[in-house]
DNA sequence: ATGTTCTTGTGAACTCTTTCACAAGCTACG
DNA sequence: CGTAGCTTGTGAAAGAGTTCACAAGAACAT
């Protein structure tokens, strides 16, 4: 019904907003305001307030959001109230990290297999993970109705695992290679890049320099 | 002189086209138009050109952008004309698997030293990078003149490394721990969160399969 | 009950970014 | 030398996202 297109930032927004409100869950906080939330995650009341607005009425005026409910109002927009099943294709330095990162089952995205190329790594087991060979990709992915697919492959194949992995019916890739791939038909992409973030604190660092000569 | 604001995205664009123009430098091409690095950089033309209008007129009309002259001019403009001074804070999984990230020199990232707290780790290399002792810290980030830190530690540990990171006279952050941490006075800040990207796919997802039911 | 105090939810104003559209300029070729 | 064919650089228009400011409502004390 209320489909209004939302925008990227406040997607960002309320996952910073998420992460706040476990903690104050875990620490038995009952009520919170926007002002709170905007401290707490860098931002203001005024766009607390309207990203939430976006998907109803969640808080009480006068006297803020109820902690619980707004946790698990954020989490089902998100989609995130059940573990989403996640694969990892490419098990280098960078892939064998995310295995090992707690973080990641504890925020809804445990990895629950893994693919790669080398035959030295297939058959084994990475933090509990099991790692196929690519040729077992298509149909495990299906057998398993993953998700999200986390790209830890070197660029050059990256772009071909995407194309075959959106035929296997993956909703979802995150990818650590700067390739391009269409996101396209049904299918959404992220990138990271530790390199480009670098690039733009660079920048920042740079313009500091130069810009703001003090008189 | 021309000291106008540069926004987020127009800097994020910059890596972009600077990482396509290499490989288009590494293979000879001699001239760009903004319609090839718009879609190698999935943008569109008419970004591509105001981005570097921000910064002066790098093309020739009626040909394009010369690749090697672009290439050097965005790499002064983001300041990695030279390799930029970096270290690690937290050898962890992600953090070893950062050490040993051939990307990250590269692209001019190359991390000298890293600090953790664990004894075992303390006194050995990982990957020819040293793992200093945290009581170390200060003293080797002046010596050093490092510009930039990289936080990899849990995140409890964030926001006080961040302090003690910024009295040495770091330049820049970037955290993977999710705490919030004031960028303030000369230091600038950015995070990368794996989850959190997740999660916006995982909206993504959840959208696609409500927002666009087939007619 | 009534008043006071607090915080949400939200139109309206504002600011920033993107898109449009076209003049200016370069190259090549007849 | 003039014309045709491209592509940049850039004002102006359109579109998004953010900030402002305040009415609407909830709790609580008097």
């Amino acid at each position: 019904m209320n489909t209004r297109k939302i925008s990227d930032s406040t997607v960002r927004r309320l996952s910073l907003y998420l992460s706040l409100l476990r903690d104050m869950s875990a620490s038995g906080t009952a009520l919170v305001s926007s002002v709170e939330l905007a401290v707490g995650s860098g931002t203001t009341a005024a766009k607390v307030r309207k990203d939430l607005s976006n998907f109803g009425s969640f808080g009480k005026r006068g006297q803020g959001y109820p902690v619980e409910q707004l946790r698990s109002g954020i989490e089902s927009i998100l989609g995130v109230q059940r573990q989403r099943r996640v694969a990892l294709v490419g098990v280098g330095k960078i892939g064998s990290a995310l295995l090992g990162y707690d973080d990641l089952p504890a925020r809804g995205f445990g990895i629950s297999v893994a693919f790669d190329i080398d035959p030295k790594k297939i058959g084994r087991s990475v933090f509990d993970v099991p790692v196929l060979s690519m040729e077992e990709l298509e149909d495990r992915l299906s057998a398993d109705s993953i998700e999200i697919v986390i790209l830890a492959t070197p660029p050059p194949v990256a772009r071909d695992v995407a194309e075959r992995v959106r035929s296997a019916g993956v909703a979802g890739i995150l990818s650590f290679a700067a390739s391009k791939l269409e996101p396209g038909e049904g299918l959404a992409v992220r990138w990271m890049d530790v390199a480009l973030e670098l690039e733009g604190l660079s920048f920042l660092i740079s313009s500091a320099a130069n810009g703001s000569e003090e008189m």
